[in-house]
DNA sequence: TTGAAAGCGCTACCAA
DNA sequence: TTGGTAGCGCTTTCAA
């Protein structure tokens, strides 16, 4: 009936400045609290803002100002990954704190999940992306390009970025990692972690993993790679595959922490001794290793910093402060008690 | 110099009409894909946008069509406690796959962390929104009363919903889990969680589980409730805290398994034997658990489909299909071996 | 201190 | 099958 207002229900602007008896340049001014206006006329504005439960429309704002708007995009592989999930809360806080919001895409670790998610987002005028991974299509690579809009490549550090990136050496902590076992008395390791079909960090891993034990004298006598998750079960049942198939197995290192867990039951169960029977070493340092009997061998990462610090690389990059290209933050080799202690020969 | 054409350098829908020698009306219609143009026109209007890398502004489709855009805001406490980041993962996957974002929204565990996450994400115009928790500020519920938007509660099951709502009855599962561990033969029984500035899951489950044991021959002698969070270490420290200030508890039932699996922890490192000098109880089943050597008694929630179903009420509402406003997803009790066997008396 | 006019990129609506 | 015009809610720019 009478509904034609505005196809919206809404309130708007100009309704707020009619009703305040000022016109909306006025009101648009009281707002943004840029100045320019009496008190008086500030005190009335906002009494009818409150009197009519006005809210602003920000696509309107962004659009007539043809500015980014407060989103940003955020891509993750996926949340059943804890290390994943502390990485973006670690983001969102940092963002939320500034007056920003995440815009999630949940990418499955597949490019063309990510170049779709890509192409919606940026229609958004987001103010920048942050994106998990190095690796990106060739079309969502032009589009980034397209849009000038600031991205943080983070998780995998990228030492020549698009624009920035942040996070640590994955070859190199696979590598330290192989260093240790090695130098722990391990000579015949084997490898259980899950396929991809693209380059990722896990791979850059298990590459340096591969190079320092075959460089120090071990070797690497089979990579059990799943069809699977990188979690608990499959860490279980590969670790069941691998030494089945595979004898002479001293040592096995494992994608992340979760799938060691699961091995580490699985040696348990079979009543194999670890660390003497067998060596078992993860990456990223769940959590709930702080309470478990013994201490996983693993890599330590701080994946809430990392998080932390590739929303600040973003805030700083739109406030127009200097940022560095490129920062590593490091990761640190935990010893643990589930590979023998020294023992060099 | 020539930079005047607009302010911002992305290519416009008018640049691709202009290339292509048709209207903006015509592109704009092979764009959408709605007919009434030829195969001829819809050639070279593709072509040109592949050719100017042309990325359509949504903002401005949402607001010259007025309506809403293809956000779905997405409130979720923390990502540190693994359940919600299981939630979230499956609201945004199901969210995805039909072409709608979540923006998400870290509470804290907080009514005003909400409440101004609510005011923002309301001005981005989304096409509904996912909270966690029936309660809510009243701020937040005029705001959200007024901008007239589908809401799903999730998580705590609220039968008068505002709007939708999944999740399921804490107060039920707290109260099945205080009858069950009578019923094995404990009675004097505390509680290790953590303490919150507002009525929420936690204490309804804390409630349902005080009113059986008491209702049935038991005693909850001591509550304790850290200024922590619900994770692991404190639930390892909580544990001795109340049994080094409560002498003669039998079974502790924690907030949830991360807290749980400290406790037991603290058990096995003190040389308590679970489940017959101390019954250990949680809630949550995490995912960790299956590969653990005992099975934690709990209560199994289906985290990743309360997600899902939450999207799908969501998605349904928004193409205007019936939904039922009220969705129990149910728990399931897992006796597990934390707490001794039957043994009633 | 205030306001009027123009326009952001797109779509609804009508006309051709 | 195509195009012109108006307008979404706000800000920018300029004038008063």
């Amino acid at each position: 009936m009478s509904e034609k207002k505005s196809k919206t229900n809404k309130v708007s602007l100009s309704e707020v400045a009619l009703a305040a008896g000022v016109s909306k340049m006025t009101a648009s001014r009281v707002l943004r609290g840029e100045g320019g206006y009496s008190e008086r006329t500030r005190a009335t504005v906002m009494e009818k803002v409150d009197e009519l439960g006005y809210l602003p429309n920000r696509l309107a704002t962004v659009f007539a100002g043809d500015k980014t708007s407060t989103f940003v995009g955020v891509s993750i592989p996926d949340l059943g990954n804890e290390v994943f999930a502390q990485v973006l809360e670690g983001i969102d806080r940092k963002l939320g704190a500034f007056g920003h919001q995440s815009v999630l895409g949940l990418t499955q670790h597949t490019l063309r999940e990510e170049e779709n998610w890509i192409r919606t987002v940026l229609s958004w005028q987001p103010a920048g992306l942050i994106l998990t991974g190095r690796y990106h299509s060739k079309r969502a690579l032009d589009m980034l390009r397209n849009a000038n809009v600031p991205v943080v490549e983070i998780w995998d550090l990228n030492s020549s970025p698009m624009d920035m990136s942040v996070g640590i050496n994955h070859f190199d902590s696979g590598f330290e990692m192989g260093r240790f076992i090695v130098s722990r008395g391990y000579r015949k390791v084997g490898y259980v972690g899950t396929s991809h079909d693209t380059a990722n960090a896990a791979s850059a891993r298990l590459d340096g993993f591969c190079k320092a034990v075959e460089g120090s004298g071990g070797s690497v006598a089979r990579q059990l790679c799943l069809h699977d998750t990188a979690t608990y079960y499959p860490g279980y049942y590969g670790t069941e595959q691998l030494l089945g198939s595979t004898r002479g197995i001293e040592c096995i290192y494992y994608q992340n922490d979760a799938m060691a867990f699961g091995g580490l039951q699985f040696c348990d169960a079979k009543g194999m001794r670890v660390p003497d029977d067998i060596g078992v070493a993860g990456w990223g340092d769940l959590p709930v290793a702080a309470v478990m009997r013994r201490r996983l061998t693993s890599v330590h990462v701080p994946h809430l910093k990392l998080g932390q610090v590739a929303a600040e690389m973003m805030l700083a990059r739109l406030s127009d402060e200097p940022v560095e290209a490129c920062r590593d933050i490091g990761f640190r080799l935990i010893p643990g008690s589930t590979v023998k202690s020294a023992e060099t020969r």
